[in-house]
DNA sequence: AAGCCGTGGGG
DNA sequence: TCCCCAAGGCT
């Protein structure tokens, strides 16, 4: 066995003894030698889970995966579900065009012709095909699933492989000599194991600020460790500071106690919270851009309005400052009601809606909007 | 191909 | 407080 096989060998070994117990996995290191794809789980839940971690850390994906399964067993089942039900379902966890792309999928591998419908590929390659798997995912989901020779790379096997291998090349640049060297690294039989136990060596040995090289089964293969500076690696560029933009969000109710409903509308499916419920706002003008405004505008609104407050929220590429505008408290005398055709919404998303208050929970606001509203409407 | 796309937790 | 970052994909 080379070099290259006794890591793959202790890395297996140490996931068998101490991998993370995850509700999309199946326990490890059942059968000592077994045979590819013995620990293969469902390709519904495996592919499930893979979108919902993309860019997003097991503790927050765990409850909606959990949320998700029990609701939708089967990938037939999502298939089959209300578009905006599932877009609520997934509100909070962020990067909404997953969802948009979850429903595709499902809808893709539902319709799949002849025996297959129903039944996701089970190659990298008809993996990737699909709407929302990338190179990771489809590798992911056809090694863990599927018992395929994959190479699975995310950022916990970037950090770990960069490390192993003193890779000096700055991300992304790094990324072609990282895969290579994971590829010599990867065993032709459980790939998934291997793939898992990198990600959990990762999460909780090999960490990004301060690794735990003591209890790493690879630290004696690794070259960073052998520099003694092993958060020299992976070699990345830093980030531009993020710009700051100012917007305004209105309030608008009707409806007396008890009965009160508030205008929500759908965000178009392209862009910033795309496809989700939310309140109307002004577009978020950048500061200094002239103020422009884009989006629904508030213009044609009648009656008086005040500021209720405000809430800073961070973007990937940008910080929002967002003035909560309310409309129309309950004791107004202008009734919104009739001016139907003047209150903001997108049409070709769907226009807008009201929305009962006392069930707002359930709309499925993304985390800004939610925020926001519990400035005037507590939880 | 570089920019866009959320959110919450940790140091 | 602020910065970094997490089982990336799409255009």
């Amino acid at each position: 066995m080379g070099r290259a096989g006794g890591m793959s060998a202790r890395l297996l070994r140490w996931y068998d003894a101490y991998a993370r117990v995850l509700p999309w996995r199946e326990r490890p290191g059942q059968m000592p030698g077994q045979i590819p794809g013995a620990n293969r789980a469902d390709p519904y839940r495996v592919w499930l889970s893979e979108v919902m971690l993309q860019q997003t850390t097991v503790a927050a994906v765990i409850p909606y995966f959990e949320r998700f399964t029990q609701r939708w067993p089967t990938v037939a089942a999502l298939a089959a579900a209300d578009e905006g039900e599932v877009m609520a379902a997934w509100a909070g966890l962020g990067y909404y065009a997953r969802a948009r792309n979850l429903v595709a999928c499902a809808k893709a591998v539902a319709g799949r012709p002849g025996d297959g419908a129903g039944v996701f590929p089970d190659s990298e390659a008809g993996l990737r095909a699909l709407p929302g798997l990338g190179a990771y995912t489809a590798a992911a989901v056809a090694a863990i699933a599927f018992g395929q020779r994959a190479v699975v790379v995310d950022a916990n096997v970037e950090r770990v492989v960069a490390r192993l291998f003193a890779i000096a090349t700055p991300l992304p640049a790094g990324k072609a000599e990282i895969r290579a060297a994971t590829d010599t690294l990867t065993p032709d039989l459980r790939a998934g194991d291997f793939a898992q136990g990198m990600m959990d060596l990762g999460a909780t040995v090999c960490t990004t600020r301060a690794p735990a090289c003591l209890l790493c089964p690879l630290a004696k293969d690794c070259a960073a460790h052998a520099q003694g500076d092993e958060t020299a690696y992976p070699v990345k560029a830093r980030k531009a500071p993020k710009p700051e933009r100012r917007g305004r969000a209105f309030w608008i109710t009707r409806g007396g106690e008890g009965q009160q409903e508030v205008w929500l509308v759908r965000r178009p499916a392209r862009g910033m919270l795309g496809g989700m419920l939310a309140l109307p706002d002004d577009g978020w003008s950048a500061k200094g851009d002239g103020g422009s405004v884009r989006g629904d505008g508030v213009a044609p609104l009648p009656g008086p309005w005040h500021v209720a407050g405000a809430v800073a929220h961070v973007f990937t590429h940008f910080s929002l400052r967002l003035e909560l505008a309310v409309y129309s408290p309950v004791d107004s005398p202008v009734d919104l009601g009739a001016d139907w055709d003047s209150l903001p919404g997108d049409a070709e998303a769907g226009g807008g809606r009201w929305w009962p208050l006392a069930r707002l929970a359930e709309a499925g606001l993304p985390t800004l909007y939610a925020k926001a509203a519990r400035l005037v409407w507590p939880q």
